[in-house]
DNA sequence: ATGATACACGAGCGGTAAAC
DNA sequence: GTTTACCGCTCGTGTATCAT
């Protein structure tokens, strides 16, 4: 995202950003623009992720150049003179303009494979990974758009990047294959469907635009909490606002739904939760009273830290689930996975090394078991299960405690990976051997910590020997020190291989131990209870301090209602219709007047009309939307309508209202019953019962407002088989009656959003139609 | 980047009770 | 005796959280 001028040019990514956050992509544009400093964030992963993706693309253009030789164009970068003697990046119009030629001249020229090939049309610029030459058209060279992805399953941000390039490769006139393809971190490859993405693509991308430019046109930096964009509340941009302005969202375990509900009522900070006195409508009593003292909790901590006394509060909530711990046993052990989830071998086709098996027994000794390959991690766990084997033989009762769910399902990945053990890792875990104190924690304790990670609840039983910040202190710590470790050892240096081993067993070590305290603090707090106190008052404990001491050129968007006009080749949809595939013709309870080609319809120009309503909440059935119908009934009826049998006015039985669901057809005719005016001559039914029948005038309603509302549905809700024989019913018109948020969001899989383009593709160059209900 | 898990909540379903 | 309204149950889905 860069001014040229005073218009503002965007990226794919730019696009992506807004797609799963557009407060961040304002943000970004805020700190472009000044209006805010640069927020400084550091996650290593997230750069070693990045590394590693480019390390893949590099693996995938070595294959094109080993395959076709100067076959492959590389498009470079246009560059300036940097002040410093350096070369900086020219992101000037003339310099991408000159990019975008040497890309077409390669495509007409009919390279095999185009890389980095760059695109611009004043106000998107982007580099596509690779075009791969795939077949021709009118003896032009045809291109495929192709990427790499370091993921194992394609993400929808992912296809609608490539839909991206392929909208600019045919604004070029260069003809684009079917399908998008993404080259995945496993080596699998998907195909997505050209048409129906790109058709996503440009209503996000008219979205967004619209989106920058008002925002670039507001004078100040986008304020928090506003409802004219989404948050996703996670980003580092939404983390750092939550904080700032102490929204709910702090409070540990509130939901999206809970947060919207106390908005709604008013409560927008931790601050108001924890002062309200009663649960606002829209939340549960039983999650109320959680949410609330949750904050309570909460800013107790932070109370006592302003008062320079720091201390970690907890309260006991569910004696029962402290009864159902196992009794200790002098055999019970603390186990702690430490892995590499992006670690591959030389066939990258499984990811991650779990390569380092830890465990510390009830005297305070650690064992460890070590895998720094693949087959090591067989053995590995071999003698982990035989270590188990001789020790529960010993100890009968004992038990193998760890926090949270990694630790179980590593285990029975890693039998099946090697075929080791099955049977017995599934007895381990089913027969209840292996105990996670994390599920504990959360049914019977209240912390008042804004995290119930390991780490977080330290200070409750760690006291002096709390961990400072040095070194190997976090999991994403652990996985770029593994990392750097085996670099070491493949430069040679075993004794710094070594060393680094050592501080990943400290760290793996301290987490046993921590797991081994959290389990005796447990039990205490149930001793504090004293026996048969289950009932009562939460009791509380206290702990130690917080932390250690120490102007585009193709044209988006519908075009403008343009009523009575006759416009005579723009009869799209009868085009896009067609009747259901299934043969037979099925009942046609539907089918009535309008048998005669209509010539003419005053007030109602041919083709396809969208009527874009903004409701909330309704799946099946929606009482605006049937409103809307009745309305533009009533203004059709009576109007001049000219067929070859003659003029006459628009009657009932001219009408076709087709709706997505049974309960909407249910309503829409009990509306229409008692409008004025005998409006119950309209046929009315569902989009499955549709048959053979016709009319001058179709009305469709969908009902849905967005697509939470329909949840797995969306597909069959947006099924062009069923809008299609719909639209293709009329003779003259079809006018869509629907939620406008119900194609805003992108849906979170491949599936969905195919189903979503294809949808908007049959809706494509509908005329826009104002609601006419009051 | 990924999977498991717990939980909340809406939809669908079947039973029961009340109303006709 | 039949219909309808309502209740509570299960089921499925989405979301948040943890871990590496």
């Amino acid at each position: 995202m860069f001014l040229t001028g005073d218009t503002l040019v965007y990226s794919a990514t730019d696009l992506a950003i807004a797609h799963e956050c557009e407060f961040q992509l304002l943000r970004r544009l805020d700190e472009r623009l000044g209006r805010v400093p640069r927020l400084e964030s550091t996650d290593p992963l997230r750069d070693r992720a990045a590394r590693l993706g480019r390390e893949h693309e590099a693996t995938v253009l070595a294959g094109y150049q080993e395959r076709f030789g100067a076959g492959v164009v590389e498009i470079s970068d246009q560059r300036v003179p940097g002040s410093d003697g350096t070369a900086d990046l020219d992101f000037s119009p003339a310099a991408l303009a000159r990019q975008q030629d040497a890309t077409v001249a390669a495509m007409h020229a009919g390279a095999d494979v185009i890389y980095q090939g760059g695109f611009f049309d004043g106000r998107f610029h982007g580099r596509a990974d690779f075009l791969v030459r795939e077949g021709e058209v009118d003896e032009m060279a045809r291109y495929a758009v192709v990427d790499t992805k370091l993921a194992r399953s394609a993400k929808p941000k992912a296809v609608l990047q490539l839909a991206a390039y392929a909208d600019q490769v045919q604004r070029l006139q260069v003809p684009v294959a079917e399908n998008l393809r993404l080259l995945l971190g496993d080596g699998s490859q998907t195909e997505h469907e050209t048409a129906a993405s790109v058709a996503v693509y440009r209503e996000l991308r008219r979205h967004t635009q619209q989106l920058l430019d008002r925002h670039h046109a507001d004078g100040g930096p986008v304020r928090w909490g506003e409802d004219w964009y989404t948050a996703c509340l996670w980003c580092d941009h939404c983390k750092a606002e939550i904080e700032r302005t102490r929204d709910v969202r702090m409070i540990w375990g509130v939901r999206t739904r809970h947060r919207e509900a106390l908005r709604q009522a008013g409560l927008k900070t931790i601050d108001a939760v924890a002062a309200a006195d009663r649960a606002p409508t829209g939340v549960d009593a039983r999650t109320w009273a959680g949410l609330h003292a949750q904050a309570v909790l909460q800013r107790r901590q932070e109370e006592a830290a302003v008062a320079g006394a720091p201390q970690v509060f907890s309260e006991t909530l569910d004696r029962a689930r402290l009864d159902e711990l196992p009794a200790p046993d002098p055999g019970d052990v603390f186990f702690d996975f430490e892995g590499d989830p992006l670690w591959v071998d030389a066939d990258r086709s499984v990811w991650g090394l779990e390569y380092l098996f830890g465990l510390m027994e009830t005297d305070g000794s650690y064992v460890t078991f070590w895998a720094h390959d693949r087959s090591a991690e067989g053995r590995a766990l071999e003698d982990f299960l035989a270590y188990l084997r001789e020790r529960r033989a010993r100890f009968p009762g004992m038990h193998v405690y760890h926090y949270a769910g990694y630790e179980q399902y590593t285990l029975r990945a890693l039998a099946r990976r090697h075929d080791v053990g099955v049977a017995e890792v599934n007895e381990l875990l089913d027969g209840g051997v292996f105990v996670d104190l994390y599920r504990t924690v959360k049914a019977s304790v209240r912390v008042s910590q804004s995290s119930y990670s390991l780490k977080k609840l330290e200070p409750l039983y760690m006291g002096a020997m709390l961990r400072d910040d040095d070194g190997v202190t976090t999991g994403a710590d652990s996985v770029l020190a593994y990392e750097a470790a085996c670099a070491l050892r493949e430069a040679g240096d075993e004794t710094g291989f070594a060393e680094r081993l050592d501080e990943l067993a400290d760290y793996n070590r301290y987490d046993c131990l921590s797991t081994f305290r959290l389990r005796d603090w447990l039990l205490a707090q149930r001793a504090a209870l004293g026996p048969g106190e289950a009932v009562g008052a939460p009791t509380e404990a206290v702990g130690g301090p917080t932390e250690a001491v120490g102007g585009p050129t193709e044209a988006v968007g519908a075009p403008t209602e343009a009523e009575g006009e006759s416009a005579p080749a723009d009869r799209r949809a009868a085009r896009a219709g067609g009747t259901p595939a299934d043969g037979a013709p099925s009942p046609q309870p539907m089918l009535g007047a309008g048998a005669s080609p209509v010539h003419s319809l005053d007030g109602l120009a041919p083709g396809l009309h969208q009527v874009n309503l903004t409701h909330h909440g309704s799946s099946v059935r929606s009482a605006p939307e049937s409103a809307e119908v009745v309305a533009q009934v009533e203004s059709l009826i009576g109007r001049a309508f000219t067929t070859e049998a003659g003029s006459h006015s628009l009657a009932a039985s001219d009408i076709l209202v087709v709706t997505s669901s049974a309960e909407q057809a249910a309503q829409i005719g009990g509306d229409l019953g008692e409008a004025d005016g005998g409006l119950a001559d309209v046929r009315i039914g569902t989009v499955d019962e549709l048959g053979n029948a016709r009319a001058a005038v179709v009305i469709c309603s969908l009902a849905a407002s967005t697509q939470q509302d329909v949840r797995g549905h969306l597909a069959e809700l947006l099924s062009v088989e069923r809008w299609g024989a719909a639209i293709g019913a009329s003779r003259w018109a079809t006018i869509v009656i629907r939620s406008a948020t119900l194609t805003r969001r992108i849906p979170s899989n491949p599936t969905d959003l195919a189903a979503v383009g294809a949808f908007l593709r049959l809706c494509d160059g509908a005329r826009e139609r104002r609601p006419r209900h009051r």
